[in-house]
DNA sequence: GACTGGCACTCGCCGATTCAGAGTGCCAAG
DNA sequence: CTTGGCACTCTGAATCGGCGAGTGCCAGTC
């Protein structure tokens, strides 16, 4: 049985009532507040339609309805209206963009603005180092057996790690390994270079090797092995917004699912070219997270994507609305990142 | 009025039965589980006598007493006896120390431990710039009129920024400019660089003073002005143990205040030698953490002190415990420290 | 003077009960 | 297919009473 335009038009009214009040939404106060042409008894009748093909239910008899997850899905899907932002909101995304003077900087701010933003928990990647060009690798002594790696990448990630060598090594013959190092790996992708580190190490003269390749190891550990996604998050505070009725009343699951670098980076990671991804309430893989919907996208220069970011709150969240700001700001800091 | 030595023991029976149980203690159960060796009556005259000066209070007429913050301050200052670490603390903290491979790594795994062991919320701070010295200035060409500036502090710490320049440079005056600045900065401590990098520019000659006055401004905003203290944070999901009975049923103003970087610096910030400094409920300046306790601690190699770690948790919290593990940690991490 | 046992009293908690209101499902009529 | 009407269900708030933990005080004892 397919349900006909009216009963779309019901399940609509019931999430955006829903969302709004946070209550569950009874047949009469709906043909109140929306104008749909029929009466309550109609609505009533397409309800328990709804309610059989499983898009809403009742927390108990007689108490409005819910959307349940799949009326979500639905209403995301096929019901929602794109909602552009409001100048206020352009405005907030500039300034508070503008002025960033680091990476880091642009990270820490888009994580807080997006925050703030859809009141919601934020989390942002850092650009992927997988999916960065090498710019520049710097080598810098710290002593005689110790060296600092310092990788700069196009997107603007500086990574860096101690390495301890084997033997002591002057240090002309760091300068030496630096321009070899660039030579070689500067320019490339990041994802392309194991091969070409492994070469660097067969070309080096065999006296030098050892160190070579000791380099060579740590470079390897760090940029492609210890696959080093970073993440910012921000807005935990905004889960306890709402008495906590959402959420079961323990926000417990919540914070500790968020307190795993690996899970957020489930979260908004796997980005698809362009598309900005809502996940309902059972549809996360992550069973802490049954409760919650994440809205995800991924960002970078131009129509690359180097990275991703996204919103984290109750199954109860006005979808639009945080579809329509998660798709701005990723847009703002793709070109901010355009720039540089 | 003095309190005399049984008043005490029954204070500090009072606390760590509370601390132990959550719930208000009545003088019955008190001389059932601690055989102090006087009668209910008894226990009940001595604690009219606490609760008038401050120290208990029942939260209504007729069930037991609970703590004040003045009567945990009391317990704190005189009363709990230090608690030795158990050896499968002491392993957890060496097991999850060995093996980091960077500061990052450092103070993440330390967070994370700290969280872990005292079951709360635990704060670390990044090695303080204005305590470390400068270890090794990097100049990177990013492009003509670009240069990374990157600054390794003694302390392990990596900061780095893109300086837009005011004209192009030559590769070789770049090369030229680090070694000036290196000769100039290095090993001086952070704090005193800024007369330095002032005279480095007198010291420029004219023709490139424009960029070295530029590279310094960035240099002084970034080390100094901004004081560019970082902060990592673990551990949130242990406010929601114990059902929210503590904290007044919302974690909100908790959440909020410790998303708050500059709230969490002044938390474990503000670091005197070697004491431990536990501040109890309404002795936080911070308005949101008037019903939470703050351990923390100074760490850092030998005697010197870096930075500042610590927990915050409910004022019912294990003091002794807390503080023998935030004291141990901070020891174990400045002996790390020192191996560098 | 300090401690103790006894006793009356207070008050929050818990379960049962009641009541009103919102919302439903169903039915018969338009 | 829609609508108005109606009986029914169930929750949530409010009320009530008994229970019990815990207290404060007092008089007696060491």
């Amino acid at each position: 049985m397919s349900l006909d335009d009216r009963k779309l038009d019901v399940l609509r009214a019931i999430v955006e009532d829903y969302v709004a009040t946070q209550e569950p939404v009874g047949s009469k106060s709906l043909v109140e507040r929306h104008h749909l042409g029929v009466s309550p008894a109609t609505v009533r009748n397409d309800m328990a339609v709804l309610e059989e093909e499983g898009y809403i239910r009742q927390p108990h008899t007689s108490a409005g309805r819910v959307p349940t997850d799949a009326g979500y899905r639905l209403f995301v899907d096929r019901l929602s209206r794109v909602k552009a932002l409001s100048p206020a909101e352009r405005r907030a995304i500039e300034r508070f963009l503008v002025g960033a003077v680091d990476l880091d900087d642009v990270v820490h701010r888009t994580v807080r603005l997006l925050a703030q933003l859809t009141r919601q928990v934020a989390v942002v990647q850092y650009p992927s180092l997988a999916r960065s060009s090498v710019r520049h690798l710097e080598l810098v002594p710290i002593s005689t057996t110790r060296v600092m790696l310092v990788m700069i990448a196009d997107t603007g990630r500086v990574e860096q790690r101690l390495v301890e060598l084997p033997g002591p090594v002057a240090a002309d013959a760091v300068t030496e390994m630096r321009s070899t190092v660039n030579d070689k790996l500067g320019g490339q992708r990041l994802a392309d270079t194991p091969p070409l580190v492994q070469a660097l190490v067969d070309d080096t003269p065999v006296d030098r090797r050892p160190t070579m390749a000791c380099l060579a190891s740590v470079l390897l550990e760090t940029l492609v092995e210890r696959s080093d996604e970073r993440v910012a998050l921000a807005g935990t505070a905004n889960l306890a917004r709402g008495g906590m009725l959402d959420f079961q009343g323990t926000l417990r699951p919540v914070l500790e699912a968020l307190e795993e670098e690996v899970i957020l980076l489930k979260l908004i990671g796997e980005v698809e070219p362009s598309t900005t991804r809502v996940r309902i309430g059972d549809e996360n893989e992550i069973d802490n997270l049954r409760s919650a919907s994440v809205v995800s996208t991924g960002y970078g220069p131009g129509t690359t994507i180097v990275g991703g970011l996204g919103v984290l709150g109750p199954t109860r969240m006005d979808y639009p609305g945080t579809i329509a700001t998660v798709r701005a700001v990723a847009r703002y800091v793709g070109d901010l990142l355009a720039q540089n």
